[in-house]
DNA sequence: AATCCGTGGCA
DNA sequence: TTGCCAAGGAT
């Protein structure tokens, strides 16, 4: 339901314009004030923004743009190559399905300019179809992402909580689109929900919407969008064998399946995943017969649905030794054109890492395999309870499904 | 409809 | 340390 609040005006795009002329970021991939946008860059950064941040892209696009610095560049490029160009960024599909779309596109001529068009291309679902149409193609189309989704459950106040309220907010933020000017409206609620309605503290009082706002009416701005909180995963387990070939010192590497996790990523053989994996076996699943010897500590990592462990096991091999069936050694200065995903370089960094030092400590680095951080021992801990995050603590708590397995 | 897909930064 | 979150899409 929505709260009864007094005496609210209907929230105004020209207000928001107004305060976007003033306020709007530079951003690489936005046109200057008034100039006509590049669909390629648009694309390109509507794609990598996907669930990561401003500031994780930045670096990514720049170099996206040269290597590829045009979509016909980036169609013609080896998948092999995009891939290498994604690694670090995550969602690898997104890497693939660019590729993919980039070849389509260039196909096709160009760019289709409406949302039905877009919304066809791989990697294109609604939010991203939006976007393109309305910032690139000034067409009048919503771009509802999680930005637009908490300033319009807050503008309204709505109680339904994420997903479910998801039709509800599209059919309003719809509504609020202005026939003039609707990329930089799609822009101005982006950088609204950036700058001022942020998730945590939001500054209300700089808002150009605050008068509308029925949450910010009522003191409960940061309790809203209501949401439902995902469980996390259990704790899944496994080896890594990194095998070191004497002479070039090259590292014995695969590539991952084309779909599923760290789909077409690259990797040392790892045995499977599972909660009850047992490393004392980890031998049995080495991809070659060498003297493994098992190292200490274990790699950690969290993905978005689970946390894993991986035990590594290393041996140096003979330069003769030739690699497995679907496997290939990397020299390790050639690793960097290798499309590893952070778990793996962990994995390397563990591996390579210096005998451990007698007695200081040494700060983490990130995962970078020329400066590799200290192993860390410790079991981990387990899942815990779903619950509902942002409620007001008067409210009940909202549970979601069953009992786990 | 609910799950599956990464990663880094930040209280 | 842990949980949360950031311009979602595909199945």
């Amino acid at each position: 339901m929505v709260a009864p609040a007094a005496s609210h005006s209907r929230p105004d795009a020209a207000d928001l314009l107004v305060w976007y002329d003033r306020h709007r970021r530079a951003l690489p991939w936005r046109a200057e004030a008034g100039a006509v946008p590049d669909p390629y860059r648009v694309w390109l950064s509507e794609i990598m923004l996907q669930q990561t941040t401003v500031a994780a892209v930045k670096p990514y696009f720049a170099r996206f743009l040269d290597r590829f610095p045009t979509i016909a560049a980036l169609a013609a490029a080896p998948e092999e190559a995009v891939m290498s160009a994604w690694a670090g960024l995550g969602y690898y599909s997104r890497a693939r399905n660019l590729h993919a779309c980039a070849k389509a596109v260039v196909a096709a001529g160009g760019f289709p300019d409406t949302v039905e068009g877009l919304r066809k291309l791989p990697g294109i679902g609604a939010y991203t179809a939006g976007a393109i149409a309305a910032i690139a193609f000034d067409r009048r189309e919503a771009a509802v992402d999680g930005n637009v989704e908490r300033v319009i459950s807050r503008l309204f106040a709505i109680e339904t909580p994420l997903p479910a309220a998801k039709p509800e907010i599209r059919t309003l933020a719809e509504s609020l689109v202005p026939a003039r000017r609707p990329g930089d409206f799609a822009q101005a609620v982006m950088d609204l929900g950036a700058t001022i309605c942020t998730p945590k503290r939001p500054a209300c009082a700089l808002c150009p919407w605050m008068p509308p706002c029925r949450a910010r009416a009522e003191g409960l701005q940061e309790t809203f969008p209501r949401k439902l909180r995902k469980e996390p995963g259990l704790l899944r387990k496994g080896a890594a064998f990194v095998a070191v070939r004497a002479g070039d010192e090259a590292i014995l590497l695969r590539t991952r399946p084309p779909e599923g996790l760290l789909g077409s990523m690259a990797e040392p053989p790892t045995s499977a995943w599972t909660p009850d994996y047992d490393p004392a076996r980890g031998l049995l699943d080495a991809p070659l017969d060498a003297r493994w010897k098992r190292l200490p500590g274990v790699v950690r990592h969290t993905f978005t649905h689970f946390p894993l462990e991986l035990t590594v096991f290393l041996a140096r091999v003979s330069a003769a030794t030739v690699a497995p069936e679907g496997m290939r050694f990397t020299p390790r200065a050639e690793l960097d054109g290798e499309p590893l995903p952070g778990a793996m370089k962990k994995v390397l960094a563990h591996a390579l890492a210096p005998a451990a030092p007698v007695a200081p400590p040494q700060p983490a680095p990130p995962p970078d395999l020329a400066t590799p951080p200290e192993p860390e021992p410790e079991p981990r801990r387990a899942p815990l309870p779903k619950v509902l995050s942002r409620r007001p603590a008067s409210a009940a708590p909202i549970r979601k499904g069953g009992p786990r397995r």
